[in-house]
RNA sequence: GCUGGAUUAGCUCAGCUGGUAGAGCACGUCACUCGUAAUGACGGGGUCCGGGGUUCGAGUCCCCGAUCCAGCUCCA
């Protein structure tokens, strides 16, 4: 019998007879291997266990561990999921079922419509099918048949995807009496999905457009084992624990009322979180050469005409009339910022010009989309607007994306950046929507930044760069940004006096660092689970007297404090120490400085940290430096469950 | 905006098939005077989201609206 070799991830050949399959493979190279694998990586291309190998083929065993084997594992899933849906409820229609990143859905098409009632009934198909460890099978059929198959079933999202494939062979993917479009791969068999649990329900747009008719989507998560599976559900619950809506108001930070949709109130620690955060904002954008504007909130409409947002963002922008004249409530802060650049006369010795601006700015967002302080209708921007001359541009996009560095890192947040280019509706010329596409690019290759392009999705003047943080339930949220405009400035008809005495046109940058200040103090909430570093702490100590009897003491180290410039309570009243100790945990204090007698005899405090625990006893001038410098040098909590991120950025 | 779900005390929630509301926490009073995550007793507190309708009777059923939640679409 002829041999053929294959080549392993490590560079190491292996021999197999001819006619092996990747499941062989894994076979020779260990039974346990081949026991995890869900499929298979040949020639850089994902394929089932099933493929035949040929000699000289590079091959990886792809197991749950990678993104591609969980790929594999959860398309089958879903597969499963579609299966089980037509046996409890036959006269169902599928249109789609991808894997996603924590599982898979499927999109179908019932009468009624599927609830959250008919889950358990699926999934307890699923286990039959699970249980009954049907292999899947490839086929391939000719475009036609495929046609006349669904067709024949009354399927029309099939037959719609079917008729959008070039392809003049179609790939079926059937285990036992199911068959489903796909081009796969898919496990062996549905025996290996051993542990499952669908999530939800939800509409979905067929095909993500709102003109479609809206399917259900089920949601759905699959695991190789149960102890994965519950790993899983367990972290989901602990990402609830620190959705900022609800730490909003456990911790009294901020609400929302049913008369202003969208528009969030802050309350005083809230505030103080915020005020914070703006404090060091201003320090840096002193130490980085900007100067501060302020700009109206509601200007003439004739202003947002020639900005252009008249025609490219009215469906966003609230309005209103004063004595018969027409205005509109500022969506953004731009235009405000040209008229400044304009109000003087400017020359190339004035440039680069940075004007930053905390810009309160309302925009009509769908209701659907509200989202505490994610998603909001009035939000204020960390706004800035950076005039200069063609030649600064790459310099000054790269101080803004080492601003917004320093600005993550001190936070330890992960980024992911992105490029968004020329979107359908734009003003300005082809070539400048090059020239400025091209700046940016430039700024993040000499930067050495890892991109993702991501085509039409600029502002309508003009590329940008978006920042996204990750947030604690995986989410991903664009704060900081940086767009490139040639066109603002040419409607405002700005100008600068150059070298050779000549106009010139300048061009702008408009950036945020934080974004929105309210999104990223929702983002800090979750990301510290409610326990800010002590700079940010709308509390930064509380002093708790052991009895009554120290309550003296107690006031005298609180005032030390408060002269200090610290934050600081004290929690007098009947309540026992424990007691106290409790709600300053709960309202995630991260001191606690607990005093009695011996503490009054010393002149020091009994330091409980809100993570660490006890520290025992301090001098109290020991304890204030110690303090002092924490928040000088805004350092992270210690053992913050967040402190392995620092520095993790991409 | 669309689809589905929810809305009961300040908060978190219970209230079966219609018979006019309950718990825990919080709050108040009193007692306790306490050494590192909840001392005890008593008490006050509710337009059951709003508006219509069905019914002898609606927190509960129906319709309209508001807000919130999940997802879709859209964005800082």
């Amino acid at each position: 019998m002829s041999t053929i070799q294959v080549v392993l991830p490590d560079g190491s050949s292996k021999e197999l007879p001819e006619g092996s399959t990747a499941l062989d493979l894994a076979q020779a190279i260990g039974p346990r291997l081949a026991k995890s694998a869900t499929g298979a990586r040949i020639n850089g291309e994902v394929l089932s266990l099933q493929t035949p190998l040929k000699n000289g083929d590079e091959v990886a065993i792809l197991t749950f561990d990678s993104k591609d084997g969980q790929y594999v594992f959860h398309h089958s899933a879903a597969h499963v999921m579609a299966d089980a849906i037509l046996r409890v409820r036959p006269d169902t229609k599928l249109a789609i079922g991808p894997p996603i990143e924590d599982g898979f859905y499927y999109d179908v098409e019932a009468e009624p419509p599927i609830t959250e009632e008919d889950l358990p009934a699926i999934e307890a198909e699923m286990a039959r099918i699970v249980k009954e460890d049907i292999p899947f099978v490839r086929r391939e059929v000719p475009k036609e048949e495929a046609l006349a198959h669904f067709r024949e079933k009354g399927d029309q999202y099939k037959v719609e995807l079917i008729e959008d494939l070039d392809d003049g062979t179609i790939t079926y993917f059937q285990h036992g009496d199911f068959t489903d479009l796909c081009r796969g791969p898919h496990l062996p068999s549905t025996g290996k999905i051993k542990a499952f649990k669908l999530l939800s329900v939800a509409g979905a747009y067929w095909r993500g457009d709102e003109r479609n008719p809206m399917l259900q989507r089920i949601y759905g998560t699959a695991f190789p084992s149960k102890k994965q599976l519950d790993e899983y559900l367990a972290l989901r619950a602990e990402a609830e624990k620190r959705d900022h809506r609800k730490l909003g108001r456990q911790l009294d930070l901020f609400s929302f009322q049913s008369v202003g949709p969208g528009f969030p109130f802050f309350h005083p620690k809230g505030m103080v979180v915020m005020n914070a955060l703006l404090d060091y904002w201003h320090e840096e954008h002193r130490k980085r050469g900007y100067g501060q504007v302020r700009t109206p909130i509601i200007l003439d409409r004739a202003l947002w005409e020639q900005s252009g947002h008249w025609d490219h963002y009215k469906e966003n922008m609230y309005f209103t009339q004063i004595d018969e004249r027409d205005f509109a409530i500022k969506p953004m802060n731009c235009p405000g910022g040209m008229l400044i650049y304009r109000s003087d006369r400017r020359s190339y010795r004035d440039l680069p010009l940075r004007l930053a601006e905390l810009g309160t700015v309302h925009r009509h967002e769908k209701s659907g989309v509200l989202h505490g302080l994610m998603r909001v209708r009035m939000f204020t921007q960390d706004d800035a607007h950076i005039f200069m001359t063609p030649e600064q541009i790459q310099d000054e996009v790269i101080g803004v994306i080492d601003f917004v560095d320093a600005v993550y890192s001190l936070f330890g947040f992960e980024y992911a950046v992105e490029l968004s280019t020329r979107p359908e509706k734009a003003i300005g010329t082809e070539e400048m929507w090059q020239n400025a596409t091209d700046a940016l690019r430039n700024a993040l290759d000499v930067k050495g930044i890892d991109y993702r392009i991501n085509e039409g999705d600029g502002a309508f003047y003009g590329p940008k760069i978006d920042f996204h943080i990750r947030d604690s339930l995986k989410r991903s949220w664009q704060c900081a940004t940086i767009q490139l405009d040639f066109a603002m400035p040419e409607k405002f008809d700005l100008e600068y006096t150059g070298s050779d005495g000549q106009f010139h046109r300048p061009v702008v940058i408009h950036r945020v660092i934080y974004g929105a200040i309210e999104r990223f103090l929702g983002i800090l909430i979750e990301h510290f689970a409610g326990a800010f570093p002590v700079w940010l702490a709308p509390v930064q100590a509380v002093v708790i007297p052991v009895a009554p009897a120290f309550e003296d003491y107690a006031r005298r180290v609180e005032s030390r404090l408060f002269e200090a410039g610290i934050r600081v309570e004290t929690d007098l009243g009947p309540d026992t120490m424990k007691y106290k100790i409790r709600n300053a945990q709960t309202q995630q204090v991260p001191y606690m400085l607990v005093v009695g007698e011996r503490e009054r005899e010393n002149e020091a405090v009994s330091v409980r940290h809100r993570r660490l625990g006890d520290l025992g006893a301090l001098p109290l001038d020991a304890f204030l430096d110690r303090l002092t410098a924490e928040i000088d040098t805004k350092a992270l909590d210690p053992a913050s469950n967040t402190a392995e991120q620092v520095g993790a950025s991409s």
